[in-house]
DNA sequence: AATGATAGGGTTATCGATAACCCTAAATGT
DNA sequence: ACATTTAGGGTTATCGATAACCCTATCATT
């Protein structure tokens, strides 16, 4: 590999010269500044970033952390967050922690050893709350997307999770239904608890009982238990419609419901938290409350690039998306 | 941050004895050792690959290039590459250069001032030429994935795109079509050229004539052309099936025709290339070659450590994936 | 002509970790 | 009892780039 030791040498100057060429700095006459940038073609120079990191103590490398990357609404997130990290000069390493805490510690090690300027961090749910926490004892400036982690009081973009879910379940509950269940990720994470809420306080509002056998904690990737799905659909009285709290959910549960020979929207209607993009554009079936994915990404990097640069007021800023419902065809008034 | 001195002050000793606990090498007795490992507990000492790669001359890190992150093909490619280099000890380091070599020619920059230890590399075209032959100059192993470059002699792993295609055309034209046309990626990708060697193949063995009126080159991500496929539409004699060279196609292509009235199966029927992962698990509708995307990136990985640590032959190695024909609804026998 | 200012560029130490080699006391061999 | 090993650990130089400071002609100033 050729280094600036190289460059000197053929250009006969110092090493320092060469290095104040490649960042602009110090008095060069024109000349030389030729002379060394000719040379720098010729030899096909690359800088040493891992050299130019040890002195300067900083990497311009970003870290996003995300828990799935097979889920469009993190796929977009990331795309958002690409551009945005671009645009400002930062590199961004990817991570995917597949909803799980372990492989979450991993790559919160290998953040913290690669000594990025920040981190873009999805939690996996309520115990990322240490991964957080060590992040903060190594002083890296962090943002939060997505997922609240109680515990932690930092800069945070997210949806509003509790009133997209009002938002379906009031509509549903204008299409007549009335036992409405809800398919919803694990409590330990706050969308879950969220969406929670927002479902019970739709039902309450509408004078309808909230009934805890209609409501179903699983985890936002598993979309398959039969067992669960029995039960709920073997009640007294079984529900006319289904909340699933997120896409992944709900393409497992309109799955098993087909399965079983229970066509949707006519025997049961659902609906659910984020879109599905590709699938959507390909057949507009599901009716959603989408989040605006890319804006998530783009406004967190920028949310750090701020914190990372000190422009910003030192209170943790919240920023809250808002989501969009919209209505295609899985839901319909209920027995028509 | 804590250093490797620190812990050496504080634990009584060198800094090379540190080093040495912490690798693993040289003699160090029990006691010491359990004497530093504790101070490095207590201070939450995390190594600085930054120096560690700098003596070392390697970093550890693989970097992924994938062309669309929103493409299932690539987040599932990407999560094999992903669980493959976990196991095998390196990080990812990730890019998506969105099929615009700009943006490739960027992170070719970026990967080598990182000094990864190699790539996997998923070209956005034959123009890639110039950005691989750059990583050769610099002594950076890689690994082509899914798109052959023409110039360039290397490892790959890629799909048998003319053998899928063919596949596609065959179960086309044995439902009776005869006027099938080709809405393919642009001619500079290898698959591309493939997908129509495989598409013209299929039609010959048949003893169909190539009608190249039937025939649209446009980008594999790109999906609305409404003009180009007007044209393709109202020709005296219409296609009664289309074979799309990818799964982005085929949603732009099923789109425009349904906003023409078009209604597919019944007037007209669609096949394409690549699966579509969650609209498919949605609804079982469009019938697809579907390649392995996890294998190729496990794969791609697995090839390029090999290579990096010299126990692969000096050959190039060429890996071809065979895809999968699945067949469901989106077409039909003619005029049934 | 003497003084100071300035342009242009060089020296040296440093970032954190490791390789290669060196050192010393205790253990071992004969 | 004396020469060797060996266990256990320390010294020094190095990776590539940069900050902070220093040096020396040349130019302007009075």
């Amino acid at each position: 590999m050729v280094t600036i030791y190289d460059i000197a040498k053929k250009a006969n100057v110092s090493a320092m010269t060469v290095s104040k060429v490649i960042n602009n700095t110090g008095r060069i006459s024109e000349q030389t500044r030729k002379r060394v940038k000719k040379v720098m073609e010729e030899l096909n120079y690359i800088p040493n970033s891992n050299a130019r990191s040890l002195v300067l103590q900083q990497t311009q490398i970003l870290s996003l952390l995300i828990t799935d990357i097979t889920n469009p609404f993190y796929t977009s997130l990331a795309r958002g967050a690409e551009d945005s990290a671009k645009k400002l000069g930062y590199r961004l390493l990817f991570g995917n922690s597949d909803e799980d805490y372990n492989k979450e510690q991993d790559y919160v090690d290998m953040i913290l050893s690669t000594r990025v300027d920040g981190v873009l961090f999805a939690p996996a749910g309520d115990h990322s709350l240490k991964h957080l926490e060590k992040l903060r004892a190594h002083n890296i400036p962090f943002v939060i997307m997505d997922r609240a982690v109680p515990g932690i009081d930092s800069d945070i973009v997210s949806g509003d999770s509790k009133q997209g879910a009002r938002n379906l379940v009031d509509y549903l509950i204008n299409l007549g239904h009335r036992r409405i269940a809800l398919v919803n990720g694990s409590l330990d994470v706050s969308t879950a608890r969220l969406r929670y809420e927002g479902y019970a306080e739709a039902l309450r509002l509408h004078g309808i009982e909230l009934d805890d056998e209609l409501v179903l904690h699983k985890s936002y990737r598993e979309y398959n238990d039969e067992d669960q799905l029995s039960r709920l659909l073997e009640q007294p009285s079984p529900p006319t419609a289904i909340f699933a709290a997120n896409n992944f959910l709900a393409v497992g549960v309109i799955n098993a419901l087909r399965k079983r020979g229970i066509r949707v929207p006519e025997d049961m209607s659902v609906v659910c938290f984020d879109d599905l993009d590709l699938s959507s554009a390909l057949d507009p079936f599901l009716t959603v409350a989408a989040q605006p994915a890319y804006q998530f990404g783009a406004m967190g990097i920028q949310l750090l690039v701020e914190r990372i640069q000190g422009s910003a007021l030192p209170e943790a800023r919240k920023v809250i998306l808002p989501s969009e419902l919209i209505i295609r065809s899985s839901a319909k008034t209920i027995g028509s």
